[in-house]
RNA sequence: GGGAGCAUAGCUCAGCUGGGAGAGCACUUGCCUUACAAGCAAGGGGUCACAGGUUCGAGCCCUGUUGUUCCCACCA
């Protein structure tokens, strides 16, 4: 049959076409309600201010294989997308986009800012999108969701007004951490630590009664202003009677108490702490135990504020370098002394963040993660891999409570309203007319949004219809598997685990499948500041989506970083090529007629290939149910490669070239057979080739996307047949190599004189060996056969002869004889040496001893063979 | 301070429940063998970090050591 296929393989011609054409044909919507046992993802939902990087193509690529093989193998699978508005990130990056026209929030006020905020969304949300689709991702685009679209926003006063109603929301004054760049307050997870050099002051605080004094040691000398206590350890010899005087402090001139707290450590600085409530966390708590006065300092744009006397106004950083100075000139500044210490920074914008006192609100956490743990705990979630759970419980077991205001306009406004008239407060789903306690119209909505993580925590069933009882949600809630990045697990899996338990009951997934992160050539994390970043799209321009998603996926164990190289796209994408020509191959070769396998016309290559193709089928199929793609994508790559293109096709050939038109077609219909099955095991990696190639082979479906994944066969189950191939297999390999080593060509044909018991496989195989081992004829050994004048080796199917005679170099000839001795003597030595060992024949399972058995008697043939073969070559040379 | 991962060929990495060390790339040699030179064939190259232990048998399980990466905690 003519085939128009072109020589190699263009993505780019293929692609987008198919695509456009599986949107349009509605291959990826899921039905509820299909009576098919539902498969479920939720995607990660990318920021719309971001764009594809690596880590999406990862996290993409793994979902959409799962989802893709799920779909064929008769789930109704919804993979269901969506974005997140990233209410820090996305407000941060238009503040700056303001700042270049001269603008600051302030200036166009909260409602002129959240209209350029949608548009801003408009214009660059669609963008992450279109770049997913590129990669190939079959999600459920009819059903996409914004976190802030209205059903998702409702969810999430719906949530706060019932977890506020169960006492598990409260507002209060508490010791945050402060981001006075972006000025907000953020969440224990959103602060990232950093070492830094810095130093440590040690500041004399004399005796109130004018009695010596104590030295403290700090890393922050500014905040003392705002010190309300100094604290020591109750057991500690050097300060037991100053507990409970009173100490002045430096520059504020005011007395301060001195507490017993075992939070102090003795052995560090000086054993004594001062206390700064209103600055500190430990500070705070050690407040709260002694009732100690909190005292701010600082303003949330990190400037001193008025308690700061004559520093008030002044940046914190130049107001420490002053208050330095002066308790120098006071002579209370004992010393300085080198440090280096983590400081806390904003996850978004690197600024060192200020653990401040001040009003938030917050999800009170510790009875909320119970059902969250115990969900794992029992199994109802898994992690894969299971390490993975370490992380998870190691940080639901220690949760503070969850600052979730922000002082952000971007983001779902807090659902909590002020009257101005009586001051009362109401918590509602829906903006309440007046005020419900006095009736005045005077009230006023809080100005703080939510955290980000907060929506983004309900993704699992808001995207799905709640707090609607939709059959979406019915049907497809808990989801089956959350495929996400290690680097979230704090921020979203745990998030979405507490709320999934507490809102509707079950957890939100079975399984959650960790990945790591994509790294560089040189093993590093890929950053905008070190620029070593590489974009998805221009691997996929330059080598197609195909490529990249197999270039992510083949060869990593599941859960660990990986790095990108070029060279393993271009390996990738040259895989891609290799198939396309083996299509192209059967193609250009068949009569484009669909025809089943005759079972009856079945020779021992067609076995062997087929028995092959089911233990891939077994083996892919069940790398893929344990997330291991790494391990299935690297068993189809060398299933089609090794086996079906370099063996089958290559045996294939003669009968395809041959006059047989019978065997011909029977040839094809194993051919097409085993390359179809295996474009089914490939597609969820690469959806586009094998589609377009799928399409075009006979009595293939409408789809490949829709055909059944292949299951295992045992009718195509030939374990001898096999087994006496992979014998042959290894008399062509020797032979190759024989004739390699005397640098014979392929052109130069050479007859094969075969001695064997084995003449039912050589027979079987005649075509093959001639084909593939470059003989002229095939015929057996006559009695008495001897080397003379022969190339010859010696492998399990017996010994092969071949009159090459005037190439043979004797010296080398005897050399590699000599080796082939050495090699099996060594081999017999260890066959012996285990099989003599009573304890191994009595304890080792049955079979391995008789492999053990089998093997050493395969090998004393073939020494035997080889002494006689040297033997011949001695009396040659005399 | 607590925890986790990694250490296997020159490089990057696989190695599933313990049963004779693998791939890709790189390197050497020979081939334009009518699907593919983005290819085919052959080859060289490894004390599986180190030391113990369990076992008939350990790259794999246990203990410890060293190196390395990361996460959490945050003693001012």
């Amino acid at each position: 049959m003519e085939t128009n296929m072109a020589k190699s393989y263009s993505p780019k011609d293929v692609e987008e076409r198919l695509y456009k054409e599986w949107m349009e044909k509605g291959y990826f919507h899921a039905h509820a309600g299909s009576g098919k046992p539902p498969y479920t993802i939720v995607i990660p939902p990318p920021n719309i201010t971001g764009q594809l990087h690596m880590g999406h193509a990862l996290d993409e690529t793994i979902q959409d294989a799962v989802i893709r093989m799920k779909r064929m193998q008769g789930y109704e699978a919804l993979w269901l997308p969506g974005t997140d508005h990233a209410s820090i990130a996305t407000e941060v990056k238009i503040v700056d986009a303001m700042a270049k026209e001269g603008l600051t929030k302030e200036m166009i006020g909260r409602e002129e800012f959240l209209k350029r905020s949608w548009k801003w969304k408009e214009q660059y949300g669609g963008r992450i999108v279109s770049q997913l689709k590129k990669l190939g991702s079959s999600c459920d685009w009819d059903r996409e969701r914004f976190t802030m679209d209205e059903g998702c926003s409702r969810a999430v006063r719906e949530v706060f007004v019932k977890l506020y109603e169960k006492g598990l929301i409260y507002k209060g004054n508490r010791i945050i951490n402060w981001c006075p760049n972006c000025e907000t307050a953020l969440s224990d997870a959103e602060v990232e630590y950093e070492e830094q050099d810095s130093h440590l002051w040690h500041i004399f605080y004399r005796c109130e009664d004018g009695e010596g004094g104590i030295t403290i040691a700090t890393t922050r000398p500014e905040t003392m202003l705002g010190d309300t206590a100094v604290a020591v350890h109750p057991d500690d010899e050097r300060y037991k009677s100053m507990i409970g005087k009173n100490l002045i402090l430096p520059i504020m001139n005011k007395p301060i108490p001195v507490v017993a707290d075992e939070y102090v450590e003795k052995e560090f600085g000086t054993g004594a702490v001062k206390i700064t409530p209103a600055h500190d966390p430990n500070d705070f708590e050690v407040a709260q135990r002694h009732g100690l006065p909190v005292i701010r300092v600082m303003t949330d744009d990190g400037l001193m504020n008025e308690n700061a006397g004559k520093y008030a106004g002044i940046p914190s950083l130049e107001a420490r370098e002053k208050i330095v100075e002066e308790l120098k000139d006071l002579g209370v500044l004992v010393k300085i002394e080198p440090y280096r210490h983590n400081v806390g920074t904003c996850y978004r914008c690197h600024a060192t963040v200020e653990p401040l006192v001040s009003e938030q609100w917050f999800v009170a956490m510790k009875d909320l993660v119970k059902p969250a743990l115990e969900a794992v705990r029992s199994g109802e979630t898994t992690f894969i891999p299971k390490r993975y759970e370490k992380i998870y419980f190691n940080w639901l077991e220690n949760i503070k409570d969850w600052c979730i205001s922000r002082q952000l306009w971007w983001g779902h406004r807090i659902p909590a309203y002020y009257c101005d008239k009586c001051g009362h407060m109401t918590i509602a789903v829906d903006a309440p007319e007046c005020c419900p306690e006095c009736g005045s119209k005077d009230i006023r909505q809080d100005e703080d949004v939510l955290d980000t993580w907060f929506s983004s925590g309900l993704w699992p069933f808001s995207t799905l219809g709640w707090p609607d009882d939709t059959e979406d949600l019915r049907y497809f809630y808990p989801t089956t598997t959350l495929v996400t990045g290690y680097d979230i697990i704090f921020f979203w899996v745990a998030r979405m685990m507490v709320f999934g338990k507490e809102i509707m009951g079950d957890a939100p997934f079975k399984n959650v499948s960790i990945h790591g992160i994509v790294r560089d050539s040189q093993g590093r994390k890929m950053s905008k500041s070190l620029g070593n970043g590489i974009d998805p799209l221009e691997v996929i321009d330059k080598h197609g989506a195909d490529a990249l998603r197999f270039s992510l996926v083949v060869g990593n164990a599941a859960g660990s970083d990986m790095r990108f190289y070029w060279e393993k796209v271009e390996s990738a994408g040259n895989f891609a090529n290799k198939i396309w020509n083996a299509a192209r191959f059967l193609l250009m070769n068949s009569d484009g007629i669909a025809r089943d396998i005759d079972t009856a016309r079945l020779d021992i290559a067609d076995k062997w290939i087929l028995s092959r193709l089911n233990d891939i089928i077994r083996e892919v199929t069940d790398c893929m149910d344990r997330f291991e793609l790494g391990l299935a994508a690297q068993k189809v790559y060398d299933f089609i490669w090794s086996e079906y293109c370099d063996w089958y096709i290559e045996m294939a050939k003669p009968r395809l070239y041959g006059d047989d038109e019978e065997d011909k077609h029977h040839v094809l219909s194993v051919l097409t057979r085993v390359l179809m099955d295996s474009l089914k095991l490939l597609h969820p990696f690469m959806p586009f080739l094998t589609e377009e190639i799928y399409r075009n082979l006979p009595g293939a479906d409408e789809t490949i996307m829709l055909s059944s994944w292949p299951v295992y066969d045992g009718s195509f189950t030939f374990e001898k047949a096999e087994s006496d191939m992979e014998i042959v297999m290894d008399a062509i390999r020797q032979i190759r190599q024989l004739r390699s080593s005397m640098n014979v060509p392929p052109s130069r044909r050479a007859e094969l004189i075969i001695r064997t018991d084995r003449k039912d496989s050589v027979e079987a195989c005649r075509a093959y060996l001639l084909k593939l081992a470059f003989g002229s004829d095939v015929r057996f050994a006559e009695a008495g056969q001897s080397s003379k004048g022969f190339a010859s080796c010696v492998c399990e199917l017996g010994e092969i002869f071949m009159p090459v005679g005037e190439l043979v170099d004797i010296d080398k000839e005897s050399e590699r004889l000599l080796k082939e001795k050495d090699r099996l003597t060594g081999e017999i030595a260890r066959a012996e040496g285990k099989l003599s060992n009573e304890r191994f024949v009595a304890k080792a399972p049955e079979h391995v001893v008789n492999e053990e058995r089998q093997k050493l008697a395969s090998y004393k043939e073939m020494l035997e063979k080889i002494l006689a073969r040297i033997a011949e070559f001695e009396e040659l040379k005399n």
